[in-house]
DNA sequence: CTGAAAGCGCTTACAG
DNA sequence: CTGAAAGCGCTTACAG
């Protein structure tokens, strides 16, 4: 027998609020929103009422009346290996999901590794006063003269993949490329046990950042714990596959004690060209490389790669949408819940 | 200058539907959710109007007019180790997003490895008519008769962690174990290097599917690539403490030559307790386990544990939500959105 | 078999 | 500084 409603399991609404407060519906969302124009005392009635209703606010009715729509600005190079070709499809996904997701995307393509033209397109989507700018960061002067504007403009930058300097972007949405380069070291150090030799290292620049805090994180595990292994100096091959290729031929003639190879850029085509035939005429170079395309998953199953460590570009996108949303609302960033995964797979985990 | 509006990026409402097929709002929701008592040709036509215009409906909007909330039951084993606490975290963490995502979440516990325990559960879950039900298996003839039962009530299943055949259930929310098991055998195997010698195996019960899986995986591929490699037949720990505790460390005393050990079940905790002090000795036992529990983490960073595989328990109970909430609403569920993976830490990738 | 109207929880002009 | 009313896109009784 009950002799009133409890509304137990009713979570409160605005309704409830307003009435529990003795205020107006535009009141209680006034001040749940933090707009300005009302009386201390008048905030505060409506204050004690949430507490006590415990009420959480439904993001989801909050948006369908709002209507608000987020325009956004993804700036992304035009590199065209398998690993960007991924990064621009997730945005391209992500387009799609605009309307669900009241995001309005625009996808700005710019040469790779172009200082100028990524700073000029920074400036030409500031223009356009999007509610957030994602960029593929190259760490440069001009680069970062635009940023800092943007900063000015108040519109929220977050990196993605690759990432600026602290203070200058609002948020970086990638992976902690140092430990990959770590995680890399320890994977190749150890599959080659007790053997003795020499280990290469392919980089596609290491004026990228990311690239370079891959390699100095394989250095420093490689030199405290593998130090019996003569690592050589990173070749680097812009990511550009006939480049590649030749690299790492020129590398396995004049090594021929060379058995380990760490891969920490992209363009794994152009390696693998240079590998396979030294694989399969017997010659065991253990070898890690980066990002799970197409052709790293036909070398782990071949045997030619060892390992691959990944990044999953959907998920970077993903989080740089949640951030870009949460700077444009001034809402706050969950730091633990937007850390991107260093995924490592081998033939017998492959997803 | 526009003459006429485009409405270009403005997405169909359900609004633009009935006026492009000159019905009802109310027609237009029947057709849309596929309710009975329309006439062919007036489907037809809202059909003809949808495709035209590209309609897609709004689901958050849709949710918040049904105001529907999902009842459902997740029946979890009373185990007491990291994983199935951190699983019972996972869905209590859901039973607090409830308000949110519009489910009511009851859980029930029951003893762990007790198939008429679990049934009775299964049988009293169904007694409430939840809009469906989760639950870790066992596969025992009680548990797939009761899964049975919910099935003929026309109560979507969904197992979680550990599965029970094909056709008894409506979705597996989990890893795939083989795939594990195998995962563990080539890093145990590639850790060793040239070394030779005996290689134990620690379960918690093989009586359990997804142990069992693992073993089978395991062994596979220690006889497919390892085969140099002495593995002795598994032991069962129960998941407890002491009794893996001691297994183990009998198992260091009779085989001196011990170098590889893979424990494939929970509770490492005792395992540790007979390996940090081997390991502290200097006696190198390369370990693989399974579960990223907070001992998982101390033991990799400490250099006692080489590789731990890891499921995400908070995906497998997101997952098996999604699913179950597409079931009750007789959705198709993308299976590729709910593969979960198998994620390899070693100490330079913890998160 | 079909439709007009009210309502889900929130926000937004517009008045006052 | 505050409030009454309309509306976001959809669904649901209730009439007919």
């Amino acid at each position: 027998m009950r002799f009133f409603d409890e509304q137990e399991d009713m979570r409160p609404t605005v309704h409830d609020i307003a009435a529990e407060a003795g205020v107006s519906l535009a009141t209680v969302d006034r001040v749940l929103n933090a707009r300005p124009g009302v009386r201390a005392k008048t905030r505060e009635k409506v204050e004690k009422a949430v507490t006590k209703l415990g009420y959480v606010r439904d993001v989801a009715a909050a948006n369908l009346a709002k209507g608000r729509i987020y325009p956004f600005t993804f700036i992304l190079p035009q590199n065209d290996n398998a690993f960007m070709r991924g990064l621009h499809d997730a945005v391209e996904q992500a387009v799609e999901r605009g309307p669900i997701e009241r995001t309005q995307i625009d996808i700005v393509d710019v040469p790779a590794f172009d200082a100028e033209a990524l700073a000029a397109a920074i400036d030409a989507a500031r223009a356009k006063a999007p509610a957030g700018i994602a960029l593929v960061a190259i760490e440069s002067a001009p680069v970062i003269a635009a940023v800092a504007r943007l900063k000015q403009a108040g519109i929220p930058v977050v990196t993605l993949v690759s990432d600026l300097q602290d203070g200058e972007r609002d948020h970086y949405a990638g992976v902690d490329n140092r430990a990959a380069g770590r995680t890399a070291a320890t994977l190749l150090g150890r599959f080659l046990g007790e053997r003795r030799g020499t280990v290469g290292v392919l980089a596609g620049s290491l004026s990228v950042r990311d690239h370079q805090n891959r390699f100095e994180g394989f250095s420093e595990v490689m030199s405290e714990r593998f130090a019996h292994l003569d690592v050589l100096a990173p070749m680097e091959g812009r990511d550009d596959a006939a480049l590649a290729q030749k690299l790492v031929e020129d590398a396995l003639t004049s090594h021929p004690d060379m058995i380990g190879l760490y891969s920490l850029g992209a363009g794994n085509r152009g390696l693998l060209k240079a590998l396979d035939p030294a694989h399969d005429s017997g010659r065991e170079i253990v070898t890690v490389a980066h990002e799970l395309s197409e052709h790293a998953r036909a070398a782990l199953e071949h045997g030619t790669f060892d390992a691959v460590l990944n990044q999953d570009a959907g998920h970077e996108v993903r989080s740089a949408i949640r951030v870009l949303k949460a700077k444009a609302d001034g809402l706050p960033v969950i730091d633990s819940q937007e850390r991107i995964r260093i995924d490592i797979f081998i033939k017998d985990n492959l997803p």
